[in-house]
DNA sequence: GTAGGGTTAG
């Protein structure tokens, strides 16, 4: 059953009755089936009428320009405009509306002010046509002229120019403008400037002020209509202000106003938006028709509560009961698509897009691109951007966001760079978003230069930005930066008090991490899944068990929360760590899910430093099976073979490895200073300063060798004679690095260096040893942790 | 009256 069914009816009614009657009318009545035609869109029987008209007068005209302007056919209007015999300000303004109404801004205004040369006066009309396209198209400058022009013509005591004026305002977002607009005509009752001040505040974020205006409303007695309750429940579903929204759809009901489509698609949509999803099923199911608009925003509930199989199932009902699937309705379906990782409905989705025509909109290619990259088909969301020709700063975020999320980092932010190339502005979701790749890269350098961006840009900053400055800082070893921009937030959630103990930890600083959460909780923030992992990762690394035993027990007592491997594999990481073995045993016995491989990694990792071969074989054997492209457990296995002098095995390992076509990632060094990225390998001698580097390297192992360094060959991992052991470890990727930045940092800055690896246990002694001897900071990123060595100490503790 | 991209983890 279609809406427009009553609509039908009247059109053929007047069809007939028009036809029936041979159009021998008088001039009256025919006057008025020429306005009741073009009002119904029946332009040419509206034409053939006025042709054979008799008498036409001024109404005559001005109907027909109006019905052709208002169609949108501006050479026939024109035209007629011109053929029009007495052009009056009606004549005018029919006109001008019409371009006003498509949006056409250049003929629009052109006309206008040609009307004033003409000396035809606008009237109201003719105001309220030009302010509202100000409106729509967000003109503020020329709103402000009009309004100009409207107080030296005595219209700005006009109520209908004014509510023109309030909504204008509104609509270019001068919140304040329209405020003393509306103040100025408030206590005339006059319903529609009550309702444009509303749909101001809403358009405007400003919920609970749009909740006041209208409990001041129904105080000054004024009454609403189909226009004020959508506004108003549009602002209570923003404020997420269910229980006056329920109050709003009483009011509706007592009012009569209930059975309005529109009203009914904003009750769904209140009800929807602030997670009542019963209440919006139960409008929904009470309508009488159809109503795509309501059925989208059902859908949109849905995804936003997680529920994206009720989603696709709504979508598909949509399909079968022939409703119109438009362009609101797909952007909501791919995104619960990319919920659920279901790449065939993904694929059917996107052929039935290409033959419905909508395979040129950019807010559906934009959910097209954040789909496919977050079902980890990068090619197709490259494939879709690639084809789009109107990208916006939506569109490139989305690919941005995909690259990092599938671990392409440096993608993400050369895309970032081709974006500002592009002349895209970056808003604050795209900083957020690529500041996370930063954090990930480490490359505080550009991170910063993100950072000014959004200073300069003026954008102001918002949670997610913040929350994301907290981590880029602290991930690249500026904790105290990172501190700096938690202080300067005015408010923060859990991801801003995680991320901050989090990154404590990682700075070898975990005992400032529990205090800190101590605080969050003092502040009343709940912690969440990964403020665990975070505060057992502090633990793990300071060697605090009893602290890790009454957080993991907490965990599901107090907050509700069930352990996740990744919790497991912290608790296995320190006891091990610990040297309890035997209850990491236990514990790995204990658990309700499945281990997984992080969990397996700790267990291993635990069974390296305690050297217990027995474990550590079945960790690994594990590690085979649940990722057997990973080089970690094998060459774990066998440099735990080497220590124990089975040079067999740990050659069959290496061998086991090498025919299953898995190689070892290779250790890599890498240093930042002048905007240029050093890398440096394990005995690599393809550096410009090799020289300089491998004499700088005697001179350290010879000085730091009189303060007390014994090299411990053991992480020398060949079968040879000592000294060659030896000399394979001095040269090891972050021993260059280190001599690189002794010779090239000035003293007393800090020498950053960045491993892919985890430091090894020689270079990790030796590097105490320099920062000793050489009177430096060294602050070493390896792959687990921030190492920050100070005066022969190293913040780790000698934990990772 | 309805729509797209973001922040915390080993």
């Amino acid at each position: 059953m279609q809406k427009s069914r009553f609509l039908n009816f009247s059109r053929d009614y007047l069809h007939s009755v028009a036809k029936s009657n041979g159009f021998s009318y008088t001039r009256l009545e025919s006057n008025r089936f020429l306005n009741d035609l073009s009002k119904f869109g029946r332009i040419d029987d509206a034409r053939k009428l006025f042709d054979k008209m008799l008498e036409r007068d001024e109404f005559s005209w001005n109907t027909m320009v109006a019905g052709y302007a208002n169609s949108g056919r501006f050479n026939e209007a024109k035209k007629l405009f011109y053929e029009t015999p007495l052009k009056s300000s009606i004549t005018w303004t029919s006109l001008v509306s019409g371009y006003c109404k498509y949006g056409f801004e250049h003929e629009a205004f052109e006309l206008f002010w040609q009307m004033q040369f003409e000396g035809q006066r606008p009237s109201q009309y003719t105001l309220a046509s030009v302010l509202g396209l100000c409106s729509q198209k967000g003109l503020l400058q020329k709103g402000q002229r009009i309004h100009g022009y409207a107080i030296k013509t005595w219209f700005d005591g006009n109520v209908f120019v004014v509510t023109s004026l309030v909504d204008m305002y509104g609509k270019c977002e001068c919140v304040y403008d329209a405020e003393c607009l509306f103040q100025m005509v408030a206590d005339c009752k006059y319903n529609a400037v009550w309702t444009a001040m509303l749909t101001g505040y809403s358009h405007n974020g400003y919920g609970f002020k749009v909740i006041d205006c209208f409990r001041n409303m129904r105080v000054e007695g004024v009454e609403s209509n189909q226009f004020t309750f959508p506004s108003i429940l549009t602002a209570c579903g923003a404020v997420l202000a269910r229980d006056f929204g329920s109050q709003v759809h009483g009011c509706i009901v007592r009012t009569g106003f209930g059975a309005n489509i529109f009203v009914q698609s904003a009750l769904v949509d209140m009800y929807a938006k602030c997670r009542d999803l019963n209440s919006a099923k139960r409008v929904l199911k009470n309508m009488e028709f159809d109503d795509e608009v309501s059925w989208n925003s059902m859908i949109l509930g849905c995804v936003r509560q997680g529920l994206g199989e009720e989603a696709l199932s709504l979508f598909q009902k949509m399909h079968s009961r022939n409703m119109k699937i438009d362009e609101y309705t797909l952007p909501s379906v791919l995104n619960s698509i990319a919920s659920l990782k279901v790449m065939q409905t993904a694929i059917s989705v996107h052929c039935l897009i290409i033959k419905t025509g909508f395979g040129a909109y950019k807010l559906i290619n934009n959910a097209l691109i954040d789909m496919y990259a977050k079902q980890g088909k990068l090619d197709r969301a490259i494939m879709v951007f690639n084809k789009m020709v109107n990208k916006d700063v939506v569109s490139w975020t989305s690919l941005v966001t995909g690259y990092s999320h599938n671990g392409f980092y440096e993608e993400a932010i050369k895309l970032f760079c081709e974006m500002r190339i592009a002349a895209v502005y970056p808003d604050r979701i795209a900083l957020a978003s690529v500041l996370s790749a930063c954090a990930e890269l480490t490359v505080m350098d550009f991170g910063q230069q993100v950072h000014a961006t959004l200073v300069k840009s003026g954008l102001g900053s918002s949670l997610p930005v913040d929350n994301s400055l907290v981590t880029m800082y602290a991930k690249c070893g500026s904790i105290g930066d990172a501190n700096r921009v938690f202080d300067s937030m005015s408010t923060r959630d859990v991801i801003s008090w995680t991320s901050l103990i989090v990154g404590y930890a990682q700075n070898g600083r975990g005992k400032d991490s529990l205090q800190f959460y101590d605080q969050m909780i003092a502040t009343g923030t709940k912690p969440d899944f990964i403020t665990f992992i975070g505060l057992l990762f502090a633990c793990s690394h300071n060697g605090l068990l009893e602290s890790a035993r009454a957080y993991f027990e907490s965990m599901d007592k107090v907050y509700g929360i069930k352990p996740g491997p990744e919790h497991y594999a912290c608790m296995i990481d320190l006891l091990g760590r610990s040297g309890k073995l035997a209850e990491a045993k236990e514990l790995l016995n204990q658990m309700v899910v499945a281990p997984d491989a992080v969990v397996w990694k700790a267990l291993l990792a635990a069974c390296r430093v305690h050297k217990e071969l027995e474990l550590g074989e079945r960790a690994a054997k594990s590690l085979f099976e649940l990722e057997p492209m990973n080089s970690m457990p094998y060459v774990m296995l066998s440099n735990m073979y080497s220590t124990a002098g089975r040079w067999e095995d740990a050659a069959r390992i290496r061998r086991l490895m090498k025919s299953r076509g898995i190689s070892k990632e290779p250790g890599c060094s890498w240093m930042e200073t002048n905007s240029k990225v050093y890398t440096f390998m394990s005995e690599d001698r393809g550096h410009p300063m090799r020289t300089e580097i491998y004499s700088k390297i005697d001179e350290i192992i010879m000085l730091i060798k009189e303060a007390g360094y014994v090299p411990d060959v053991n992480f020398a991992l060949h079968d040879t004679d000592e000294e060659v052991k030896e000399l394979g470890l001095a040269y090891h990727s972050e021993k260059l690095a280190v001599a690189f930045g002794l010779l090239t940092v000035p003293q007393g800055a800090p020498i950053r260096i960045f491993k892919n690896l985890r430091v090894c246990g020689d270079c990790h002694t030796a590097m105490k040893y320099i920062s000793n001897v050489y009177v430096r900071h060294i602050i070493l990123r390896d792959s687990n942790c921030f190492h920050h060595f100070i005066e022969g100490k190293c913040s780790c503790g000698d934990y990772w």
